[in-house]
DNA sequence: TGTCGGCTGTGATTGTATTCACAGTAGCCC
DNA sequence: GGGCTACTGTGAATACAATCACAGCCGACA
């Protein structure tokens, strides 16, 4: 349900073992979180935060804030706090968007358009370069200020802009084709909007956004809140779970 | 980072113990993928499958797979499988999408247009029932549709329409005054994408759907993965870590 | 009808993420 | 300059998630 390297299948074996402590991919996400909201502080002026003070704001425990930050070295003033400029750097740094980076749409379809007219990629460090589409209708068409390429040109387009970045905005019919293409031709990470999942070769990673799960989630939330004071989901429980009986 | 229900500022105080055993969000994001997966088998005429085989499709291990299955009681039969038909729609009846259940959408901008054509809704149980927007051009008009109500007037249309889960593509200005007229109105479930966090009262969930963070870790990913043969990230290491001196 | 193979459901185990709690210290104030 | 405050960074402890491994069972097949 989130990014993975390419996996195996049935029995994953779990050798290969890696000798170096790893960052976990949570620890991640919440970086990103932490340096949203330490450019706002930013540009409220603030100069130094404790830790508890922005665990607050982003709603995690200070521990774990700290443990986060920890993990890639020390920063951080004993008694003064964190630096919020610097750390908001820091952690651009680390996430490698400390420079602006190239991005390429596949599918300029409803999706696609909006994803192009979005400016929120810009503001933290992502721009879509390239985007490219089948339909004849739109290739050579201009969006949002960015020419709409042929997805056969890919494998000239992508090196021509540098990107390293992919978004799966397209169809299903024919995704993992394409997916092994984009990889092929350098890109090592994919964003899929696509309800169909992709396997990318070791170096590449997925991360998939399926909306439509996430509804999914949000309504056994709702439900099981429902019933909570009664006693019907809750856990199994051999009398009459939720489950009906299927051996037929 | 993912759903969440309302927590307490600063200090967090984790008492009000529940006394049942509860069931994991990754578990019920998982749940959702067994579904769409066991959907396309049914549609292939599959009629019963083991946990190997599902699990390989869907890229978890088998056991991963029974234990989630098994938490919400014990279908299965044990020399055949699993019941493809019974399960997907046990996995509905869990999700709570076995009807389809009216959802409101409030911002028509680009991306809320897209939402309001996208048909995967549909198909797995969701239906924009009503949008909402401010924008007076807006108001009034019918999109793919649906019609786009003020939001002022969201009191009124919600429970007419038996809307109890709602969608956020408007703008950061004013959000959290929104979601908590959204809640107020009887609305327990919530998928945000606009880029700020909102807090809700107890039995309200928030889902973010921050796409540019997942970029961010993609790129993180990336990066990290081009200098693993290298010995620069990692982990911490007190030499020069990747963070610079912040005692300034 | 009896035997056998292979599967499920689950206790036990391992592994990982988070929280606790405190030693050590930088800054501040007098 | 010395003492006090309260914060960071981190080992230890806890909570949680994934995996292992197997008892017990079902159905197939003879
Ligand atoms: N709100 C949404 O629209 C929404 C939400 C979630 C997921 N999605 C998913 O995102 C994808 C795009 O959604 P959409 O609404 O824009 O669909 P769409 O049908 O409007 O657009 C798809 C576009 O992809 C193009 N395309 C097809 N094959 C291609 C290829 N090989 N290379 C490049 N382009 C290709 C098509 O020509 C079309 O322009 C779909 O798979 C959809 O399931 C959409
Ligand atoms: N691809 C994308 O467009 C994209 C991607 C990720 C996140 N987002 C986020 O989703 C949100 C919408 O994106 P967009 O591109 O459609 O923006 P947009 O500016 O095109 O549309 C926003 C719409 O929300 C309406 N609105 C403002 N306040 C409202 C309110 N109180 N109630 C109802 N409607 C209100 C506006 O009138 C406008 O029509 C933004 O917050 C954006 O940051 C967009």
């Amino acid at each position: 349900m989130s990014s993975s390297r390419q996996r195996g299948f049935g029995t994953g074996d779990q050798s290969e073992g890696r000798p170096a402590k790893r960052v976990s991919l949570q620890t991640v996400g919440r970086l990103s979180v932490y340096r949203k909201v330490l450019e706002e502080l930013y540009r409220d002026g603030a100069e130094f935060i404790h830790s508890h003070q922005l665990a607050g704001l982003v709603g995690v425990s200070p521990a774990q804030l700290r443990r986060d930050l920890a993990s890639f070295g020390s920063f951080g003033n004993i008694a003064r706090g964190y630096n919020v400029y610097q750390m908001s750097r820091t952690i651009s740094r680390i996430l490698g968007t400390d420079e602006s980076q190239n991005v390429a749409l596949f599918g300029v379809g409803d999706l696609g358009r909006a994803l192009l007219s979005y400016r929120g990629f810009e503001e933290r460090g992502f721009h879509i370069a390239a985007a490219f589409d089948v339909d004849p209708e739109k290739v050579g068409r201009v969006y949002a200020g960015r020419r709409c390429y042929h997805t056969d040109k890919l494998e000239e387009v992508l090196p021509e802009f540098d990107v390293h970045m992919a978004i799966l905005a397209s169809r299903p019919e024919g995704l993992q084709l394409l997916t092994d293409r984009i990889c092929a031709a350098g890109v090592q990470g994919i964003l899929n909007f696509v309800p169909k999942r992709v396997t990318v070769p070791a170096g590449c990673f997925v991360e998939e956004t399926d909306i439509t799960s996430k509804l999914e989630m949000l309504s056994f939330l709702a439900r099981s809140d429902q019933v909570h004071d009664g006693e019907e989901l809750e856990s199994a429980g051999p009398g009459e779970p939720v489950a009906q009986d299927m051996t037929g």
